[in-house]
DNA sequence: TCTATACCCGATAAAAATAGTCGTATATAA
DNA sequence: TTATATACGACTATTTTTATCGGGTATAGA
């Protein structure tokens, strides 16, 4: 429980790895990544794609295309870096599809829905560039 | 993802009942508790023999038996409730299985354990009597 | 213009984790 | 002695996550 999913870890994989490439391109493919790091090619690439539709990344086309991070990754909080990839985060599913057969006696809605604002708020306060350090 | 088990659901349902019990004895049984929110019994029965063996209730045994609360829920701090009903808290499972075919190629390793520790520690904050507010 | 490379995306399949069930044993109050 | 309640390992079902497949579009360079 508690865990994040193997998408997230693959994007955080290739925005660390396009962080620190050496020349001021900055670009790199999927198929370069996912070699690098032993992670399924298509995946991976479906991962970026992701990350280029919510503008975290910049798409490239074409022979010696790629993908590169559009803006300073201080400029995007873990909160909505999850929230983007994940949709909404719940620690319980009640709170957004309500189709839990229990939600009508259920005595912890309110609590656990505090807590889980406290986790948000957490991770609203660091910023992608946490994981470059 | 970041989410938190139906067995961790369950006990946090049955530890509020059982703390806000009327009668000074604070007793109630695994059916009874199961019955009035929808739970499967044999779920929340071994749920509670958990919680149980780690010290955070007590069992009576026999007719009109059933569980009680052990120590204040001030006591019990939720990190340390989690890991109790569902081990060690980590967002990656590397952490501790290291089954992981990645891992010595991997790049976030020490940065997710970081921001995993902070996670750790924001739940050792709270304690189990934000569930009864 | 042709070809190779790379992004784009929905549908489906495989694997893993979670959730739930079953059978049997022990304890104890009435 | 019987009914009720905890104790627990083994098993099955379901759901979620992970991975693959098959089709497309864009573009640089020969």
């Amino acid at each position: 429980m508690l865990k994040i999913t193997r998408k997230v870890e693959y994007a955080l994989i290739a925005l660390r790895h396009l962080h620190s490439e050496k020349d001021k391109s900055k670009l790199a493919s999927a198929k370069e990544i996912a070699e690098k790091y032993f992670i399924p090619v298509e995946l991976l690439a479906k991962t970026m794609q992701h990350m280029s539709r919510e503008g975290i990344l910049e798409a490239v086309h074409g022979p010696h295309g790629g993908y590169l991070i559009k803006d300073p990754l201080e400029k995007i909080n873990l909160r909505d870096f999850f929230e983007k990839m994940e949709g909404p985060m719940g620690m319980m599913d009640c709170f957004f599809d309500s189709d839990c057969t229990i939600v009508s006696a259920c005595n912890i809605r309110t609590p656990i829905q505090r807590i889980n604002e406290n986790m948000r708020s957490m991770f609203e306060k660091m910023t992608l560039s946490e994981i470059t350090q």
